[in-house]
DNA sequence: AATAAGTTGGT
DNA sequence: CCAACTTAT
């Protein structure tokens, strides 16, 4: 009997456990479905998973499979496809948010078939570390703390995947939507991506060959681009399971290499973040904190667009975005500084920010992103407190003192760069020097004396 | 996973 | 004079 397996942000052979359990209904064929609404919600996230596919095909090829392509809404997509082969059952993992799974059940039964949907294989099953008292932590180090002493599963072998009597018809690879949504220099962009789960899992063991003690320190490091993995793309797509990326790590910590148990608490970041994001379904939206949403943040605003552009006048704020708009990334410690920068010197709403990340990021994870931005603006769990504004200049000087990283994006190669990924309207000018939008000073004063009256009003009404 | 101001204790 | 440390925001 025929199965689908739907391949969502799991693009990989290795440790996939929807694969798996398709594998052992029957001959199994492989679907992709590129959603049009996808790809203008998350442009370079599309775009990056439609890099990837190209690697998926010729792995599946390999073994004597194929990859079925099909454009559109997902719950027609598989209707129309289930129709088409006769299948029975669809195996995919799980989408998140997670809600966004339930009416895909209906429109499956509906074509006469039934919808299994498996976990993402992240280093522990999603609600299993849990408090004593059996709640979710709301805290990292507890978290970390228990995960650490959790067992964790082996990663899946790829299995074997007899081929169907016939295959249904496929479109293409190119997903023109996204491409068209990113609105910006796409060829540029392409530059910094490496595709593909045979390079992911090269990236990883040679981050493994090179990463030491000096890990934790250094990973803060703008300008040392070797210091960190840069494996969050391929993360983000499913090019490389978590749980493989935790037991080889292991490995190396076996061989003596140092750096490694910062590195998988590192990883052990994404559990956290979806868990706190499976528990509270809304917090890319809402506040965690309830009452942070009676803050009179500013909306989208001139300010919020100079940010955007890169042309706030503080060379680590605009290195940063000039960063992640001409390659898709930014280095984590200058993302933090960034968003502070929005939502503190410039009191804009953090969902204005989150946005733009959503468009910008190859790397893009909901829950993620809804746990960082929360942090920054004090209203998530664990949250950064009100006081603290981070200083970019005083940042500046602790993690590029030697200017290496500003310069590129403002001066060298990469201001080259990113200067052909402008789009015309931006006006952009490479000699302009904008003065800072805030004097930093002011503005933090500015920011704090906000929280300050937004806190007492909040005491005063409890 | 912060900052700035103030304090202490060494050179 | 400064680094290291404490403390309030």
């Amino acid at each position: 009997m025929t199965v689908i397996c739907w391949f969502r942000r799991v693009l990989r052979l290795d440790d996939h456990p929807a694969l798996v359990a398709a594998a052992q209904g029957g001959p199994v064929i492989p679907l992709v479905i590129l959603d049009p609404l996808e790809a203008l919600a998350h442009p370079a996230s599309a775009q990056r998973q439609a890099m990837a596919l190209p690697g998926l095909a010729a792995a599946l090829q390999a073994r004597g499979s194929r990859l079925v392509v099909r454009r559109g809404d997902p719950a027609t997509v598989l209707a129309q496809v289930i129709r088409d082969s006769g299948a029975m059952a669809v195996h995919a993992s799980e989408g998140m948010p997670f809600a966004r799974d339930e009416g895909l059940h209906d429109a499956v039964r509906a074509a006469g078939a039934a919808l299994h949907l498996h976990p993402l294989a992240d280093l522990v099953p999603r609600g299993s570390v849990l408090t004593r008292t059996g709640t979710p932590f709301k805290v990292f180090t507890p978290f970390w703390r228990v995960l650490r002493q959790t067992a964790i599963a082996a990663p899946l072998p790829a299995p074997r995947l007899p081929a169907p009597d016939a295959w249904p018809d496929s479109d293409g690879l190119e997903w023109p939507e996204a491409r068209a949504a990113m609105n910006r220099g796409w060829p540029v962009m392409a530059r910094h991506v490496q595709a593909g789960e045979a390079t992911a899992h090269d990236r990883l063991e040679a981050f493994l060959d090179r990463i030491t003690a000096g890990y934790a320190e250094r990973r803060d490091l703008p300008a040392e681009g070797d210091a960190t993995s840069s494996l969050s793309d391929a993360l983000a797509v499913g090019e490389i399971s978590a749980r493989r990326i935790w037991h080889r790590t292991l490995h190396a910590q076996d061989q003596g290499r140092g750096g490694t148990e910062d590195f998988l608490r590192e990883l052990a970041w994404r559990d956290f973040a979806r868990d706190l994001f499976h528990a509270s379904p809304d917090m890319d939206r809402t506040c965690w904190r309830r009452e942070w949403d009676g803050f009179s943040w500013q909306g989208d605003n001139a300010d919020a667009e100079a940010w955007r552009q890169g042309r706030t006048g503080i060379a680590l704020v605009d290195a940063g975005m000039r960063e992640m708009f001409a390659t898709g990334r930014m280095h984590n410690r200058v993302r933090m500084i960034a968003a502070s920068f929005l939502v503190k010197h410039l009191m804009i709403d953090w969902r204005v920010g989150l946005d733009w990340f959503a468009r910008c990021l190859t790397d893009w994870d909901a829950a993620s992103n809804a746990m960082n931005w929360q942090w920054v603006a004090g209203c998530g769990p664990d949250a950064s407190p009100f006081f603290r504004v981070f200083n970019p200049e005083g940042q500046a000087g602790r993690f590029d003192a030697r200017r290496l990283y500003r310069d590129h994006w403002l001066r060298g190669e990469g201001a080259r760069d990113f200067a052909k990924a402008v789009p015309r309207s931006w006006g952009f000018d490479p000699d302009h020097r904008p003065a800072p939008l805030v004097d930093l000073d002011a503005g933090r004063q500015r920011a704090l004396a906000a929280y300050r009256g937004f806190a007492r009003k909040d005491a005063a009404a409890l």
